[in-house]
DNA sequence: TTGTAGGCGTTATCAT
DNA sequence: ATGATAACGCCTACAA
């Protein structure tokens, strides 16, 4: 229950004998303001306790300066820290983030994307949850001329604003590398193979295996939402096999270490019986024993480069239809593949 | 750039026929309208597009079903947990929530609750910055008689609502469990102790000691952020000095995981030669090897509990002060303590 | 350099 | 069951 009432401009304008359109002014310091005034402005909105009204002046001006945010969910190493990436560059411009987070539901994900429209965010930054495959709801956003920008899981066959990682590139990589330190039957942890980030990834070790002239065995691919519970179960069903894996390459760290505990449980040597690879680099992969072999996913650069690529929307013409930013990842070799040594 | 302008219930109204009064009541299901015109006027929002205008439904009704919530940082997993303990309430609730980081200073903490309270949030959920000692950037929600609620890392001397653990008693029974597993030169690692949440901590520790008459000995007490390069520095500081410790109770589990660490790196056995014991549980301490013994801190039902009692200040008469829930926490021993098994 | 006045889209009040 | 009207607090042409 609110109890007094608020501060407005035209309570000051009262107070230092100006038009509430003055004060509107020199509060943000418009330049035909003089140096006086201004200062007679700012030091009566200070002791009277004035905060802008930030929904009048969004309402009013057409500019919430909040920019959004949707994610699968915040806890999870990879995706905070993007955030903090996004915040970086919008703190610094002025503008807000607004976090929604889908917890990889598409429902939730459609709801929170009216949501963002309602509130008018200048413009928003996506990451889908892992089961979208239709992406309607976005529409209002590129219709309304919305800045919009899509980073890490990103749609397939849409022409928008992406920031990825090559993920086909680091995936071939690492599953090159687990061959090269002599593993000849190598599983592959995946998630939902309409996202793009775990297609490539899969696509990426599937041509490594080709290149080497390994044998392609479906029985070693498992897909899931690669959450904890969901590694161990995967492993388990790879050590089920009549002849199972002398590797694991898995789409994300959280499986991975999965995966390693259950070796470990289970007295499976690493790297020995077993090499295990992951994604992303989350601090997990240096602190478990032993340490995880994985690909550093820029995470925060990845939300620095959206939330730029999203302001840099703003000015462009219309005639750049889409852009496609592709940010480096680097393999990360540590004992959990290392069978020959370095 | 916007191009095509917004639909409003203006438009609604020309195309059903009605009032835009009429748009905005059924838009609603305010019982007072037919079934027939609810029906046709949500049918033509649906149909041409239309998305409610949060800032002017703000302005105008003086609600944003929107609360607040302002952290140090939302990529550790306690925090992230907590926060969508908050979320869960308040979406239940039909409420949004606005997250904003400190990264434990001080001044964007203030700078936060001025963007919080010009956004003109429902209510306020705060973990405070490491350094912040004074609260009165938070009058203005008292004044207005925002409800606010402070959880984990609450404000001293304030009469304020908060959610909170036993910090004191988790603090104790740790200590007294490596008392129990012959430890008697029992270092502490502590975050700012003008934070109840550390100096509770520190107390508990203190306590236990003095009950079991070991000597207390200020350079075994090391006090910072708490992060993982700190852990490492504090660390090699405890074995710096003539005498080490022979086990390190430490105020969160991400130094104490930078602990365990150290002294692997250095040889140094856990826990014959050193117990380890952190506070929170998060997912790395039942990862590391040995795995580290610590307090349970029950992350996401703080964020409920915070979030409940935020709704609950709302109905509330005016004769209640403050309210201040604490949660139970539960003692995790793992292997980085047992020196005598269990 | 400052003031006047109208309107942003919605909802509350009062009327019918 | 519905309509007319004013007001929420701010911004911005336009005027002075």
């Amino acid at each position: 229950m609110k109890r007094a009432k608020q501060v407005t401009i035209y309570d000051i304008a009262k107070n230092v004998q100006v038009s509430p359109a003055t004060v509107s002014r020199a509060l943000k310091d418009h330049y035909s303001i003089s140096k006086e005034t201004i200062q007679n402005v700012k030091k009566a909105a200070k002791q009277m306790g004035y905060f802008p009204n930030t929904p009048a002046s969004s309402l009013r001006s057409k500019k919430t300066n909040t920019i959004g945010v949707m994610v699968s969910r915040i806890n999870r190493p990879f995706i905070s820290t993007l955030i903090s990436g996004v915040e970086e560059v919008a703190n610094s411009k002025g503008y807000h983030v607004f976090i929604a987070q889908s917890e990889d539901m598409t429902q939730k994900e459609i709801s929170n994307a009216r949501a963002m429209f309602s509130a008018r965010v200048d413009g928003l930054i996506v990451s889908l949850a892992m089961e979208t495959h239709d992406y309607g709801h976005f529409d209002v956003f590129l219709d309304s001329g919305t800045p919009l920008v899509f980073v890490d899981r990103v749609p397939a066959n849409m022409a928008a604003d992406k920031v990825v990682v090559d993920n086909y590139e680091a995936a071939f990589k690492m599953t090159q590398h687990l061959i090269e330190q002599g593993c000849n039957r190598i599983a592959h942890f995946g998630g939902a193979q309409h996202r793009d980030v775990y297609r490539l990834r899969k696509e990426g070790y599937l041509a490594a295996l080709k290149q080497h002239n390994l044998p392609i065995d479906e029985s070693l691919m498992i897909y899931s939402n690669l959450g904890a519970e969901e590694g161990l179960e995967m492993t388990q069903r790879l050590f089920d096999l009549p002849v199972p894996p002398d590797a694991i390459f898995s789409a994300n760290d959280t499986a991975a270490v999965s995966a390693i505990q259950f070796a470990k449980d289970k007295g499976i040597a690493i790297p020995k019986e077993l090499a295990v690879a992951g994604f992303n680099n989350d601090r997990l992969a240096s602190i478990i024993a032993p340490a995880l072999t994985t690909v550093a996913n820029p995470a925060f650069d990845l939300g620095k480069a959206a939330a730029s690529q999203l302001f840099a929307q703003r000015e462009e013409n219309d005639m750049v239809a889409s852009n496609t930013t592709v940010l480096k990842t680097e393999l990360i070799v540590r004992e959990s593949s290392l069978k020959k040594g370095r």
